[in-house]
DNA sequence: CCGTATCCTCCTGGATACTG
DNA sequence: CAGTATCCAGGAGGATACGG
């Protein structure tokens, strides 16, 4: 597992202070650590798919077509670290385990939902200022 | 500028139906593509630096230190592409450049800050989590 | 079935040097 | 001052094969 244990090898620990968003942003810093959980390619996948019910390491799979083994179980210890999500081995043959949200986990999605609807609400003003941009771009490209 | 234009070069586009958090999530998908915006590694500091007042280029580069010049003027051009932010050029030499938060990039500061806060209120059980965690991979190990 | 181990490729992002 | 251009190292993540 070569992914970085989350334990922050640069030893930069430069601190600034962002009155706006009222927090200190440190390398490591656990505000940093938790956006990139939610930004993950995978993370959100797996946290909505778990909002529902309990699921198993294959039925994740199959559901979250394009994720590789590797990267689901990857991403799945990273949520089970943070104690997002809770991983339960049933002593049997064929092995079977569960997955399914803590209450922390539920809490993020109610969180998470804000920010969806945010962007729900302003994904035209963005794709329309991207059109612009780029004919601006485009413009500017042939005045050359 | 090689970082990948948005314009999704990947082309396989699947759907999920995630109805936890009500969307679909596409590969290039809107949400996808702000959420990447948000714990984007420069962007939020950016962002919140620009929620207090206009400031120009070496301003942006002096206060977050540790940021290169070119991730600097990438960052911006993303957050100026996406609407984010207002660029804007003196004709003067040498060159001035400000850079300002338009409604919808205060509009996202308002809507991060539900994000941190739920951090901010959560992350001592996140640490928890992740000690308690670490203290069993730990046992594990020796238990080998 | 549920992973872990290995390899290998591509992309991100830092360092550096150069222009208007 | 405010970028752009180029090069390059490191890590994320896919494919594959194997183990309990």
């Amino acid at each position: 597992m070569e992914e970085g244990t989350s334990e922050s090898p640069s030893s930069a620990d430069v601190t600034y202070s962002c009155s706006a968003l009222q927090w200190d942003i440190r390398e490591g810093c656990e505000v940093r650590q938790i956006l990139d959980r939610v930004a993950d390619k995978w993370s959100l996948m797996v946290i909505s798919l778990l909002g529902h019910q309990t699921l198993r390491f294959t039925e994740l799979k199959r559901e979250i077509e394009g994720i590789s083994q590797r990267m689901l179980t990857v991403t799945l210890r990273h949520l089970e670290r943070d104690g997002l999500i809770e991983r339960t081995v049933h002593p049997v043959v064929p092995p079977r385990v569960d997955y399914a949200l803590t209450d922390l986990g539920c809490g993020l999605i109610e969180t998470i939902q804000s920010l969806v609807r945010w962007t729900e609400g302003n994904q035209e003003a963005i794709v329309r200022a991207r059109l612009e941009f780029d004919a601006r771009q485009a413009a500017a490209a042939i005045a050359t």
